[in-house]
DNA sequence: TTGACGTTTCGACTATTCTCGTAATATCGT
DNA sequence: ACGATATTACGAGAATAGTCGAAACGTCAA
């Protein structure tokens, strides 16, 4: 993952709205949900919703697939996945200490790669 | 952890230079490093340095101690664990599936409140 | 093909963020 | 107390993000 992908990622999480239809999106998983029911759910204009999908698709968080009418959209968790490994690369240089819960989720399970360490 | 103070974080990690700057310090640990350091690693004016120290520590992400003339700025892991616990809290709502890898790192390892699942 | 529905595009306005130079504050050695 | 060093506070300018209404587009049913 490059600093501009992920800078452009967290910039689509960090708006209350994104982030409240990002976290709907995580609940309802594979299945995902329809443009209008996100909007309802929000509450927010046609216009105004499509412009913060578009952020978080943009950026690769969500997919969009057709499903006749409507559109419905979920979670990439590849990409989030990917999102956090990237925050938590080179953690603490081996030092092994306070950051454990956090960069040691469950071993080799992240793609990024990692500097040598050892 | 609230919305409004997830959005604060991931709003001070999505930007170029701050996302560059909490992950040297991610690679320091507890050490941290002195703004200086920060400055002279990113090349950054002065007061814009401070302007981004500011907005990283104003949301807890980082901390800040004082040696000297010195001031030294290091990341604060439960921070970082709280938001990503944020992010993934309730997530597929227990149908198990494509998140593993993101949801799952040591079971019962994430602070965060979890809704009732089964 | 017509009409209805769900969603996106466009354009204009307002608010916020980022940048840096200059001035002020804190700490230290003498 | 003084000068030097490290850092932050202030102020102004340019760039970017977020809002929404109106219009356009894609899909379906008849």
């Amino acid at each position: 993952m490059e600093a501009k992908h992920a800078v452009a990622a967290l910039g689509a999480l960090a708006h209350e709205y994104r982030l409240g239809i990002y976290r709907l999106l995580v609940e309802q998983g594979p299945a995902g949900l329809s443009a209008g029911a996100i909007g309802e759910a929000v509450g927010l204009a046609p216009s105004s919703l499509t412009f913060h999908l578009q952020n978080l698709h943009r950026c690769g968080l969500i997919v969009q697939r057709r499903e006749s009418r409507s559109l419905i959209y979920s979670v990439d968790f590849n990409a989030m996945n990917d999102l956090v490994g990237y925050l938590t690369e080179n953690c603490c240089e081996g030092s092994g200490g306070s950051c454990e819960t956090v960069c040691k989720p469950t071993p080799a399970s992240r793609s990024g790669k990692r500097k040598k360490v050892a």
